[in-house]
DNA sequence: TATGCACCTTGTAGCAACTACAAGGTCAAG
DNA sequence: CTTGACCTTGTAGTTGCTACAAGGTGCATA
């Protein structure tokens, strides 16, 4: 399999499977002939893994460490679980902070009645005159 | 007033305020004769709506565009209207792709009953292509 | 056989919006 | 006179890719 189709197969580009080799997140192919990268089963489920955790939020470093978890079979789920709770507090404290924004960004579309920027309410609550 | 103290004024670091300056999203302060960046308070009223245009999520290049529309007294709000409405709709986007999230990393988290990464249900459902 | 085209290789630079040095100058207090 | 906090410039690092550039390979077609 070359990096084309595995590309294809996991809608990643192909400078991004070079980019995760060269960060040692996927580990490195076989070469053809022709130093082409040769991609095998193993490799697209590697592949897979990474693009679904960071699909989730997941930093490369917390791939990385899902990794390193997912080759340890007989250890138990604790840091896995650990991983996954964190991320999720995570997307819940953003969240809360775009729903905050929302509210305000909606309050500013509200309070402006003006047609003329010189009485503007979004201009001025952004903090009133500048020098540019 | 130097850069430290508007630095604390507005809650922003210092290299922050050069960077803004690097940019030309503020104008260059004047300087005392030790060559120090001396501010004024138009600078102190700059800052603080460009810092607050920054925390209700707007890009560098929107903070741009309100800052130009915002010295132009007399054009029409619509342009800043336009801006608002653009950055509330990708707000609620976030929001919507977060929760979509969290309710994946929340099943994830309940889906696991078991132990051993072996039979780790997260580890396992990460392997797989979802539909979203 | 030649040629075109899609694909592959490496290496380097760019994106956003800062942040973090390093190496040195300035200034007030003790 | 020294200490320490502040300031200056310039450069490089952060995250997770993405976009070239310059050249090699593989295969179908003229």
């Amino acid at each position: 399999m070359r990096i084309g189709e595995l590309a294809k197969a996991t809608g990643t580009k192909a400078e991004t499977i070079r980019y995760y080799e060269r960060e040692g997140i996927l580990p490195a192919a076989d070469r053809t002939d022709s130093n082409y990268r040769d991609y095998s089963g193993n490799h697209l489920a590697a592949l897979t893994f990474v693009r679904r955790a960071r699909q989730l939020g997941f930093s490369m470093a917390q791939v990385r460490e899902l990794l390193a978890l997912s080759h340890h079979d007989d250890n138990p789920c604790e840091d896995v679980d650990r991983l996954v709770q964190q991320q999720l507090a995570e997307v819940e404290r953003k969240i809360s902070d775009l729903m905050a924004l929302r509210e305000e960004l909606g309050r500013m579309l509200r309070s402006c009645q003006a047609d003329k920027i010189g009485e503007c309410q979004i201009i001025g609550s952004l903090g009133r005159q500048s020098v540019m």
